[in-house]
DNA sequence: TCTCCTTGGGCACACCGACACGCATCCTGG
DNA sequence: CCAGGATGCGTGTCGGTGTGCCCAAGGAGA
């Protein structure tokens, strides 16, 4: 399945308003209600879009620091790996956890309060993870961009 | 404003459901219609909720391929801080981008259809960046943890 | 060239549900 | 005992959603 610039309009519409009706979709994207409905409905159907979800202030929950932290295992064997990887997932406070290639093993970005709440987070969860031979953790001063979605993904022109 | 597990609860489904109704949420949430839509106002007029948005399936845009880039500058001035950022909000295959601090001075996350893609972009986006002095990617082998919100949020207990 | 068929769009309508309001109740704290 | 805040119920109105039908455009085949 091809999307045009339609769809592609319909999507970039949804990110930011999922909850938009489809008579409002229908003037923007320049369709009937109907004819927005099929191409929404048609959407959701082939896994384009997988669910609409409400976007939190983070930093009203005072989640204002993010941290980088670099993670070696002792081994890279499979069972280390699962270990590891069945421990992780149980961080409250880890956001994503990237498998990497080259020298470090794993990346996960952290969400604190602040610095304090980072010590207690690296005492209280990363500690406590198996098979862990070094960890390295780097703070992010400034957040310059955050997309959910890339804007290539809207720039595209098929059909 | 403190925030009560109704409230959490509220927050914990709309992240996964952005378009369920009022009545919907109250049978989850325990709570009449109507007081439920009293408080999720007050959430988002609050600013807890920031908005609702469509999550799209990245892989069905044929985007698999997740990179890690560290960027050193030639120089932590001002001006290069100010010049680097300026273009890279514009790259669109960047999705996230952090000023960090330690030895590294950014860190980009980047979609790539493939490895051949990621060169393309390395090419035409990134190697375009001012001021840069060195550019390091690693590329993500497996995503292990993704969340839009980390689940502290919603284990806090007040009230 | 003509015709058939498919695909996508638009119009109209009817139904169902959501949403907002008013009011009574309950609980808690002063 | 009272006052304020929060809840729940009921109701009415409004809007969205889904359906059926028709139309236009384009492609395939005879």
């Amino acid at each position: 399945m091809a999307l045009d610039r339609k769809d592609l309009a319909i999507l970039a519409e949804l990110t930011t308003n999922a909850r938009a009706s489809h008579t409002e979709l229908a003037n923007k994207v320049g369709l009937s209600s109907t004819a927005l409905a099929r191409r929404q409905k048609a959407l959701e159907d082939d896994g384009y879009i997988q669910a609409y979800q409400a976007a939190l202030d983070l930093a009203q929950f005072g989640l204002t620091t993010t941290v980088l932290v670099r993670i070696a295992l002792e081994s890279q064997s499979d069972e280390a790996l699962k270990a590891f990887e069945a421990e992780v997932v149980k961080c409250p406070s880890v956001v994503r956890c990237f498998l990497m290639s080259g020298t470090d093993d794993y990346i996960l970005i952290v969400l604190a309060r602040d610095i304090q709440d980072f010590e207690r987070i690296h005492r209280t969860e990363l500690s406590r993870l198996p098979r862990v031979a070094r960890v390295q953790s780097s703070f992010a001063l400034r957040e310059v961009v955050n997309r959910a979605v890339p804007t290539v993904v809207f720039g595209e022109t098929r059909r």
